[in-house]
DNA sequence: AATGAGCACAACCGCCCCGCA
DNA sequence: ATGCGGGGCGGTTGTGCTCAT
């Protein structure tokens, strides 16, 4: 069984597109528009799929699409909408005019994604690494903690390198901090060549130390009053001497109260019922979040074309 | 000059959702 | 209520270009 192919592929040319099937294909969609992407190969003399026309008008042939380099505003607008959307391309494209959800999700995995990671901080959650490790040891039972705590060492070692030695890290923490806070201090001071037992050193903390981060610790980031104990100091993290907003927008803080209204954001839109386009309703909700107290957003204005503020 | 690695972008694939009969 | 088809979406792969060796 399964589903009839949207074209016979054996009938359907593939591959790059040429100038001239370009110009047949905006041509016919100029004159007819684009009701039924079956039948617009076809009735336009295009030896391809429907779908592979659909694809090729919307990401490129679109005459209000902009095909130049993402500007650096642009980049922070997409990743402030990546940690509270996800990978919700089409969404955050949305409020990006003249780029398209493709645009989007490519210019994240070659360029936002390693820009990230190359901060410390974790593409996925949008917190920083160094947080995720202490998570691992303050969320599971001990035994768990510490082997996975462990494995997360291996995976981020690189972060982790690249982290610590640009900027020492203030860590208050105020349950046996003093374990985990001499590994580190010890990470930063020691030689580049010793950074690998360092790393170690820190895992075997974390596994000696299982109770030095209780269940009950949290983290407190500054743009969270709500979250005392453990106090992170994510200004510590960006460099003090780079005055790009890279640093200023991705160590604000703000991701981390944004991933908890994520959650939120969802179950309201649950509630939400009527004619809205989800993406209305989302932007709607997304707006209250953008007006809460607790989270300090510095969209640029200019790459939205639905401001949310 | 040749070649391989890395990168950016275009295109494809398969799944899912939604409207309609 | 249900099945079908069109379209949308996100993940993945392919391709061509650039740069370093």
């Amino acid at each position: 069984m399964g589903r009839i192919p949207c074209c016979e592929k054996d009938n359907v040319k593939r591959g790059q597109w040429t100038p001239e099937e370009d110009n047949k294909l905006s041509s016919y969609i100029a004159q007819h528009g684009t009701r039924n992407w079956r039948l617009i190969p076809k009735n336009a003399g295009l030896q391809r799929c429907g779908k592979s026309c659909r694809l090729r008008w919307t990401n490129y042939l679109r005459p209000d699409l902009k095909h130049g380099q993402f500007s650096d505003s642009e980049g922070q607008t997409i990743v402030k909408l990546h940690s509270v959307f996800g990978n919700r391309w089409s969404l955050i494209a949305a409020q990006l005019a003249g780029r398209t959800d493709n645009d989007v999700k490519n210019h994240w995995n070659t360029k936002l994604k390693k820009k990230l990671s190359g901060m410390g901080i974790d593409p996925v959650t949008h917190k920083p690494f160094s947080h995720l490790m202490a998570e691992i040891a303050t969320t599971l039972a001990p035994p768990q903690a510490a082997h996975l705590a462990e494995a997360a060492l291996g995976c981020f070692k690189d972060e982790v390198l690249h982290l610590l030695t640009r900027k020492p890290i203030n860590f208050q923490g105020q349950h046996s901090a003093a374990a985990l806070g001499n590994s580190f201090t010890d990470y930063i001071n020691c030689k580049p060549e010793e950074k690998d037992a360092t790393v170690e050193n820190l895992s075997k903390a974390i596994q000696q130390e299982p109770q030095m981060m209780p269940a009950t610790a949290t983290f407190a980031m500054p743009v969270c009053p709500t979250m005392p104990g453990f106090q992170f100091s994510p200004a510590s993290f960006a460099n003090k001497g780079d005055a790009s907003p890279w640093g200023q927008s991705v160590c604000t803080g703000s991701t981390c109260t944004a991933m908890d209204q994520h959650s939120q954001l969802h179950e309201k839109l649950e509630e939400v019922n009527g004619a809205e386009s989800e993406a209305t309703k989302e932007i709607r909700n997304l707006s209250n979040i953008f007006n809460s107290d607790c989270v300090v957003w510095d969209l640029p204005a200019d790459d939205l074309i639905n401001p949310m503020v």
